[in-house]
This record gives structure tokens, sequence and C-alpha cells, in this order.
DNA sequence: AGTTGCATGTAAGAGGTTACATGATTTC
DNA sequence: GAAATCATGTAACCTCTTACATGCAACT
């Protein structure tokens, strides 16, 4: 049992989901291909900690829809118990800045700009998220208690909308320092 | 030539490092263990874009020190302009956050006191990185120029300081809510 | 006396990506 | 007509971690 099956428990406890939505929606927290989920899920579904009814589709492949067993549930709520590990950040674009004393101020530039785009096309589409998880609840969102359900979406959603901004605010905060 | 090689390259052309010296310094940026770097070095020396001198030692072990070749120089800046890929991020704790609801209030909270407690800790270092990067510039941080080969420590500091504050932030606010 | 730091390296295994394979429907 | 979306799966390959191996000096 390695974190990602962990992950893939931990989206489990909400909503059932195939194989395919799993991989979809655990982009944000820990990435994955498709490759390395569909035989995590077989694994699990060995070790009783999900089960999956065969969904057939006329216009779309036929797909399993997973859901978590009562002995998965339990492994889970071990696991959150257990130590967590830090967080950890791969960012080719820092070890590149590094050495951008080697390059001229034009193309330091262009590669600011670019990356600036990339880190506001994220924003932008955590905004969507957050619009969508306001019209899921009922609540205003800050009144959201801890046990709602649409508790966690609230507070994950604010945590990459936090570092997405810190992100794109040191962009702009580089761009005028190249400007000058 | 992976990433991890591109960037022991770029450490390289500020100063000659002993592998053990590059594996400390890479890991803000790309977290790497020692068995896996001195392969590469071996590697980067073979294709000659690095080379060493054995440096004997007689209160430690003796150790070889790695500098940049015209090679490895032409390499670096090749990489440079080749399109960046965007950072990766693997975070355990934002994956149990998504199922927090399966806990009581209590252990929860205990895992974001724990959490804010590990980011201070980072937040600290990295303060300390920061006065190490001031006293070694004869120049005020701010008025640092581009070519200037103290401007990359001090631009990702202050990166590595505004990220560590969102998490903190979000860490401290996600307290708030717990408490009340 | 035991741990930490310095310093290098290899081997085995786990984790993760890319490519191959299939196939219908919808969108550009 | 080409690409993207849905949907599953396997195989080969690359990346990364853990463990093994050695040894001295400094600190607790």
């Amino acid at each position: 049992m390695n974190t990602l099956s962990y992950g893939l428990l931990s989206l489990l406890s909400k909503d059932s989901r195939t194989g395919y939505e799993l991989m979809q929606h655990i982009q944000p927290f820990w990435p994955a291909k498709h490759s390395q989920i569909y035989p995590l899920l077989a694994q699990l579904e060995q070790k009783g900690y999900v089960e999956f009814v065969h969904v057939v589709q006329s216009d779309k492949p036929d797909k399993k829809v997973y859901s978590l067993t009562e002995a998965g549930l339990k492994a889970l709520q071990e696991w959150i118990g257990l130590p967590t590990d830090p967080p950890v950040t791969r960012d080719e674009f820092a070890l590149k800045i590094y050495c951008i004393g080697l390059v001229n101020k034009e193309e330091a530039l262009k590669m600011l700009v670019e990356r600036a785009s990339y880190y506001k096309g994220k924003k932008e589409r955590f905004m969507e998220s957050f619009e969508k998880v306001k019209g899921q609840s009922e609540k205003p969102l800050e009144e959201l208690e801890f046990h709602d359900p649409m508790f966690a979406n609230y507070v994950l959603v604010k945590k990459a909308m936090l570092k997405v901004d810190a992100d794109l605010h040191w962009c702009e905060w580089m761009r005028s320092k190249l400007k000058s």
C-alpha cells in the first residue's frame, strides 16, 4: 500500500468513481497516469478495500465503477492517523532561474511571461472550481462545518488558490525586476 | 540527459562542488539522494560536460571536486532555451485533508498544528538563507542587478519564502476554522 | 558508547512515464 | 478529415528510494 493507493481510497470515500475519473480528480494532489492507477485498483480490489460494478454504456465505452468497502474505510482511517510525509516538489523552472544569468535579459523576460501565463491559466481553473463548489453548497462557504461533505472541497481549493497566488506574485515581481 | 542532470550543471555553473555538496544544495529545487547523483556525475563526466579533481583530506574523507566544462556550459545554455516542464508537487497531507471528515475535530486539529510547525521550521531555515545571502552581497538585495551572481540566490529565496508563507497562512486559517 | 556529518559508491526494488493496443462519439 | 473525450489495460523503460558497504572525526 503506497500513498497513491491511499489517495484513491480517499477519493472513493466521497463518491464511487471509475478509474478514469479517479485519474482525473487526483491530479491536483498526486499526479498519476491511468497506467499507474488501473493496476493499483486491481490490487485494492484483491485486498478487499474496493469493489466495482460493470456499467454498460452504448455511446461511450463500458466502465467499472469502484466504491469503498468497509475494510477499505478502516484502512483509510488508520492511514490518516499515521505520520504524514512532507510535500515533494520538483521544479525545473527554479533550476533554470538558478543560472538565469547565462542568458540575456530579453530571453529571461520571455520565460517569465510564459510562466506567468501558465499560472494565470491555473488560477482561472481554480476559480472555476471555486465557483463550482460554491454552486454545490447550500450554505455560504465560510459557514461550512467540519463534517460537511463540501468542507474539504472548499478548503483544498482555497489552499490551491493561495499557492498559485504566491507563484503569480513572484512572477510579476520578477518581471518588474527584469524590466528595470 | 534528464532534468536532474541539467540541474547539476546549473549548480556547477556558479561554483565547483563535490557530489555531496550538490546533493545538499539541489534539495530545495529537485530533491535527490546521493545514490542518484553519483552515477549521474559519472555520466556527465563521460559526456565531457563536467570534470573533477581529487582532493585529499586528512580529517575528512577524500573528495572529488567537480566543475563545469565549456561543453557543459553550452549544453546548459541550450537547455535553458528549451520548453520548461511545469512544477510537480505530490502532497500526502492534501490527500488526507480530502477525507478529513472521517476523523474527529481534535485529531484534525492535531494534524494541522503539526503541519504548521513543520512549515514554521521551514520558514526559519529560509530566513537564515535570506540573511546569509544578505551578508554575502555588497549591495542591498533590492538593488541587485540581473547579472550579479547573487541575484539568483536572492530571487529564489524570495520564491521559497512566498510559498512557505502561503502554506503557513492556509494552516493558520484552517486552525481557526476548526476551533470554532 | 552512540549519533551526526563528511564522502563516495553499488544493488535491488518501488514508483512513475511513455508507448502500444482498441474503438466509438463528438467537436473543430 | 483530424483531434479530443471516454474507457480500459499491458509492457518496456526511466526515475527515485532504500539498503548495503566503508571509515574517520566531532559531538552528546
